[in-house]
DNA sequence: CAAGCTATGTCAGAATGCTGACATGAGTCA
DNA sequence: TGACTCATGTCAGCATTCTGACATAGCTTG
């Protein structure tokens, strides 16, 4: 029973809806850093480094959203093509901090303005009160989100 | 000049925080379908079939925000394992409608109620007013995000 | 009717990200 | 001190997804 025309809950999800945004948000992120040669977790790692100069390879995972083991990979790419620097021994521990080189920086700038225009067409219907809204409402959903299993 | 504990507009962008939500969501989905042997593509291309059946592989491509090609590869799987059905001609044009198996419907009930309650769970701390407020936004940076360049 | 445009399905190769595994450095605790 | 636990960096192999390309079906337009 019901086939065709029925409620489709797909068009009532807010998760579907949270996944569709982050696609729009993505796809249009990947049009302006394509000219710049640049991928979305490429324009994430220098960003890091740029507001959080000596964050590990780890920690950077963490706040890209990938693995370490992805990190790595894009790390040595970096370090490679003279983006970041890190040091050949840590200085404390295994954690090596890395750090945006000139030319890093320079490349992180042009990607960071593009990047900053998508997110503010994002938010160009919204109002200041809703924007609060909507900051409120995520932080809420990620809390939930992870603290179901991580509290258990 | 501001290195460490600047303000750090990670913190503040809703960009970040959409991306943080929707990467913990898929976290959270991840960890409920890999003990039933799926992915969150291999789901989402079930649940679109249940809801509308006779999608084709294109419509289920942008139905879960892949491309065509990927959708195709799964969809040979899931045709391949039993889940899913598909003509061998093209009643009109080339598009093939697709349809779940009985096996491919059996199979998606426990992943659907999985999927459902990690949703059930991300909204567990919102009021009803702040769903529909948080619907209301998400529709608005969509529509904003894709307007930008389909429209110029 | 013919040409052009668009959408579709599909194949092939490349890029990207993940899981598994191992070794190392640091803190904890008996 | 020695064993245990945890976090880290890194290598290797695999899975997933993407881009590029091609052929075909249907519509549009002159």
């Amino acid at each position: 029973m019901s086939q065709e025309g029925v409620g489709v809950d797909l068009e009532t999800s807010l998760g579907y809806l949270l996944k569709e945004a982050s696609s729009a948000l993505r796809v249009a992120m990947e049009e302006v850093l394509r000219p710049l040669g640049m991928s979305v977790t490429h324009y994430s790692c220098l960003e890091l480094l740029a507001q959080r100069p000596g964050l590990s390879n780890s920690e950077l995972a963490r706040g890209a959203f990938v693995t370490r083991q992805t990190m790595n990979v894009l790390l040595q790419t970096l370090e490679r093509d003279g983006y970041v620097t890190r040091p050949a021994e840590a200085p404390v521990g295994k954690a090596l901090p890395a750090r945006l080189t000139p030319r890093g920086r320079r490349s992180l700038e042009k990607a960071s303005a593009a990047v900053r225009s998508v997110e503010a067409g994002m938010l160009a219907g919204l109002t200041g009160t809703e924007q609060s809204e909507a900051f409120r409402i995520l932080r809420s959903m990620i809390h939930s989100l992870r603290g179901a299993d991580e509290g258990a």
